[in-house]
DNA sequence: CACTTGACCTGTCCGC
DNA sequence: TGCGGACAGGTCAAGT
């Protein structure tokens, strides 16, 4: 659940509260989280101090003064939450879904030299934080096929275009989820900008008219934007770095409103089917579907 | 190579 | 009430 928004959001909300602190110990309990050596982690971040926290696609990094990076990606159910000062003792507020930390989803604690704690909670342990040093990260696989940031200025209506060639014989979803094609959408955008663009999810990607992919691209930098402003979506699991929720699920069109009228007045139902393998949220009437060039 | 499906996990919800 | 099974969805590996 955690996509481009999501992870934009936690990256803001982490620069604001652990650049500068020193790392003095780092725990972890569950190896697949956090597979990195021990002696190399004691070897490598402790007493490192946090220079910079920066996102690509839904991967955060966040750079120490070693020249070593935490790169984390939450997958479908991590969140990384700071405990500090200002919360010790002060209970935790109204739109939070966090309780006291550690809790049974806590995969990894990182303890800074004021005490303060960033903890890596991941339910379903699909999650992962990683030691790299800072200079090899482009060099990891992920990121040599990872696509364009749709929201960079470089994401150009014909870049989208030339993206989207490569896989012109599947959906237009599988197309979205491509993390080779445009990078950090996921389910809850990919359905929001294929309603938004009037677009089927299951349109066979070379059979779209160039008009209706303008419109993609223009939803797509359109959504994901929104979210950001209000904070990403909170689902079930996602909280930004204060263990906060997120409110673009308020203002989602067609994700999770299965059974709801289509907001566009159209009068008919929002559907939810299968596409790609995962649940897709339609309005059959507004989305056209287009199979033959 | 293009594309689809299954595995990785745990918590929740639904039907019997 | 208990219990099995489907479902949730990001990414990679394995399959067609």
């Amino acid at each position: 659940m955690p996509e481009l928004p999501e992870v934009e959001t936690v990256r803001i909300g982490l620069k604001k509260l652990i650049i500068g602190k020193t790392i003095v110990n780092v725990s972890f309990d569950w190896p697949k989280s956090f597979p990195n050596d021990p002696q190399q982690t004691a070897a490598f971040i402790l007493n490192a101090r946090i220079q910079n926290v920066r996102r690509r696609a839904k991967v955060l990094m966040i750079d120490v003064s070693t020249d070593y990076s935490l790169v984390i990606h939450l997958k479908m159910t991590g969140q990384l939450v700071y405990r500090g000062e200002q919360t010790f003792g002060a209970g935790h507020p109204n739109d939070s879904l966090v309780g006291d930390l550690p809790d049974k989803s806590t995969r990894v604690i990182i303890t800074f030299a004021d005490n303060s704690q960033l903890f890596f909670n991941d339910q379903r342990k699909f999650g992962w934080m990683r030691l790299i040093p800072t200079l090899e990260i482009p060099n990891i696989d992920f990121m040599k096929k990872v696509g364009p940031e749709p929201l960079e200025p470089s994401f150009t209506l014909q870049v989208f275009q030339d993206q989207l060639l490569r896989r012109k014989n599947t959906n237009i979803k599988a197309a979205l989820l491509d993390q080779t094609v445009v990078a950090g959408i996921g389910n809850i955008y990919a359905d929001e900008s294929l309603f938004m663009a009037g677009i089927h999810p299951k349109s066979i990607v070379g059979a779209i008219p160039k008009r209706r992919i303008n419109l993609l691209h223009d939803s797509v930098v359109h959504v994901l934007q929104l979210s950001i402003n209000k904070g990403g979506s909170t689902d079930k699991n996602y909280v930004n770095a204060e263990g906060k929720k997120g409110s673009y699920m308020s203002f989602a069109k067609v994700f999770r409103q299965e059974g709801n009228i289509c907001p566009n007045g159209c009068g008919s139902i929002i559907e939810k089917i299968k596409v790609a393998g995962r649940g897709t949220h339609i309005c059959k009437k507004c989305q056209k579907l287009y199979k033959v060039a």
